[in-house]
DNA sequence: CCATAAAGCTAATCCCATTAGCCGCGATCG
DNA sequence: CGATCGCGGCTAATGGGATTAGCTTTATGG
């Protein structure tokens, strides 16, 4: 039969796209075939299986995020920098429903681009907050802080939890504004983190 | 054969359980149904189908960490309402790993007991919120705020997002102490919230 | 004691994931 | 130019879960 003329890239920018228009739970290997113009077997050439899909995606959508988020905070700083990579996160989350739920999935140790995309991301947080002057285990602690708030907000606003109100835009923009507020203030405590950390 | 006296209260109760067990995600009727020594067909005379078996669970966990979360706040106020609350909720997600994700589900507007148990655990939150003087506008966008703080931080620990690293509790209590610090300058803006509004 | 509703069952169907094994296209090498 | 062989596709088969249909049996209440 003709040659489709598939490859690992291709299978999985297409996932990406297909989550992003039925939803990460929908994502199904039967569905991303028929998209492709594929027997679903024929998949297995390219994805050991629908793990490793999934995680292929992760890396995929974590390494979109990073870049995002870098480059909003790129030649900002303070509460500048802070607003601009929440607005940033939230966008992405919105544009791209489907990859951002495989964003929080913890990076595969056996993948080094996964690993590397996901350090990325945290570290554009964590460069942020050395904009507070945090550092050590104060800017682990607060590097926490923020992932919890965007994600939290943002998981909450896709699932519907904030009903049909138009003013999220205001919710979102006053967490950050308390998240800013709290990191001015955050408390100077101890020295290092241990190099292992994980924010 | 013999009958076993299933009714809906059991089979959702042991779904709570077998999810806690298994976890959310493996939460599955083949599963439930070996659980109960039952052949899984059966659990149809119980439950209409896997979806409203996840809303029945949905109202479960949700009117239980309602009830945890008003004790916790009870004959508290201010900061120390706060912290209590907070650290009912991140309890209350650690013992039942598998009842936690159910409680993000949006309350199915056709089961009321869901409808109200999603009410009391949004109001437990709300009247903390009134204890710094935060009413309307304000208190709806400091209850998403609390609300993103607490489940994105939560939710990230049960993913495996924070590493290794034992020094989780110190983390959140920080975050509580960020979200406290914020709320006692929460911006005072506007006055009524719509009654529509779903904080 | 019987009628009936409810609670179980088996069987059948459908969808998805996975594995095994076949086959032809096409790039490469002699 | 033609033979080869690996790779990318295929079909078939298996197994697990959800759902529906329809049968049987148990309790129970009149």
């Amino acid at each position: 039969m003709p040659r489709v003329g598939l490859n690992q890239q291709t299978v999985v920018r297409e996932a990406a796209r297909l989550a992003d228009e039925v939803g990460y739970q929908q994502l199904t290997l039967a569905a991303l075939a028929g998209r492709l113009g594929v027997a679903l077997p024929s998949l297995y050439k390219h994805v050991r299986g629908a793990d490793a899909l999934a995680r292929k995606l992760s890396a995929l959508a974590t390494a979109e995020l990073a870049t995002e988020l870098t480059t909003a905070a790129a030649g900002r700083a303070g509460g500048d920098a802070l607003r601009a990579m929440a607005d940033a996160y939230r966008d992405y989350a919105r544009r791209h429903p489907g990859r951002y739920p495989a964003t929080q999935q913890v990076p595969d140790p056996a993948d080094p681009e996964h690993v590397v995309a996901g350090e990325r991301a945290v570290g554009a947080i964590y460069a942020v907050l050395r904009g507070y002057g945090l550092t050590g285990d104060d800017a682990v602690d607060a590097t926490r802080a923020l992932r919890s708030a965007l994600h939290g907000f943002v998981s909450l606003e896709a699932a519907g939890g904030f009903g049909l109100s138009r003013e999220v835009d205001r919710s979102y923009h006053r967490l950050v504004a308390g998240m800013d507020l709290a990191f001015q203030s955050w408390p100077r405590a101890r020295g290092t983190a241990d190099q292992a950390d994980q924010p």
